[in-house]
DNA sequence: CCGATATTATGAGCATGGTCATATTCTGGT
DNA sequence: ACCAGAATATGACCATGCTCATAATATCGG
């Protein structure tokens, strides 16, 4: 088994290939799995032992992307940012890394991704490890910052104001992006004051 | 054209309760098109000339099942609210007419609500209309608290935290959704905070 | 009541994401 | 070199949301 798996390899190359391609000119949804087979030279059939959906393809794409987000931002840090610029440098390097896939970003992330942050049954599919991957990210820069635990409400609040960020992201049409700097600034600056008032008041409303 | 508008309006209704009967019992992803309108005892084609698409069926349940909540939250409503009380009302009233729907509501907010709140192009599908509907009366709702003008940036920022209360909530299995609620209040302070602080801190962090 | 026209219903058919039985190719052991 | 079995590729096929040419039905003027 060494020239299968080198093929298997080419071949998943060459697909990614084909699709982001396909995807970046045409969009997601104008683009069938058999034109990315085709341009891939496969089957029609073969392209799903590769990815197990179209969203899992496109969200490979995103996600293969995104790792070289860390390392670039790590490269520009300085070492001595607030909990709010760490964040706020690491969320805008992972944008930055996903621009060449902008014009169809939306398609994707609004097909597969979901505001809900809480357990989710089934087996880590393409959207969930996208999701856990950032969260467990975000996880270390808030231990690094001394906040160890995050409550379930926080953490949905986290993710649905990163979902809105790059939501807006995606559609922002202002030439380099700055109103989204902007809404990731007023998001985090949400989430960093929810961190902080620890003793959480009790609900002063009347009951239904 | 007096027997053929009553039949209609009769169809209309004996579709929507089919499809509520379905979507509830075996969801809104294992139903199929075909099944609601054999129930609804018409041809599968003939469904498409009264909701133009599944999802707009479905939304249309859901719309106007919230139409009742105005009138549910005004006749429970003291008259001295602060703003922040009068949204955790009105929000709280819709989620209490949506509850019948809650098992496949999550399907079809997933499949239909993006946290996107700039403009949309096309035409008002259902769920624009959906949104621009409840936009419309919260706007109400902040207007007769003496705030007249929303930024983009403050829009998208609501929508995005209300996206977020409806995907938690449709999911919440605590007794009475309490956590749900906590939610709310939690996001809806965060929403009035950033309201009050009018004059916008310029973006503090280096460029890029 | 008839025929012309507009409205609505119908279900075969289409597009496409995804499956699966079968065919093909690769592997390691002898 | 050859063979058994594993891994992989293939494309006919399926399910389903939706369309559209055609048929059925309703409306209205005369």
């Amino acid at each position: 088994m060494r020239i299968a798996a080198q093929a298997k390899e080419q071949t998943r190359t060459r697909v990614l290939a084909a699709a982001r391609k396909l995807f970046v000119t045409k969009g997601f949804d104008q683009t069938t799995t058999r034109q990315v087979a085709a341009a891939a030279g496969i089957a029609t059939g073969t392209l799903f032992n590769y990815f197990p959906s179209k969203e899992a393809l496109a969200m490979s794409l995103l996600s293969e992307a995104l790792q070289t987000a860390p390392k670039d931002y790590l490269a520009r840090r300085r070492g001595d940012e607030a909990l709010e610029e760490d964040l706020f440098g690491h969320i805008a390097a992972g944008l930055r890394c996903l621009a060449p896939f902008r014009s169809f970003a939306a398609d994707v992330l609004d097909a597969t991704m979901t505001p809900l942050a809480i357990v989710r049954d089934g087996e880590p599919e393409a959207a969930e490890r996208f999701r856990a991957r950032h969260l467990e990210c975000v996880g270390e820069l808030l231990a690094d910052h001394g906040v160890h635990t995050l409550s379930n409400v926080a953490m949905h609040l986290y993710w649905t104001l990163y979902l809105g960020v790059l939501a807006f992201w995606s559609r922002d049409g202002s030439p380099k992006q700055e109103e989204t700097l902007a809404l990731l600034d007023q998001s985090l600056r949400l989430f960093v004051g929810v961190l902080k008032e620890k003793p959480h008041a009790p609900d002063h409303r009347r009951a239904r």
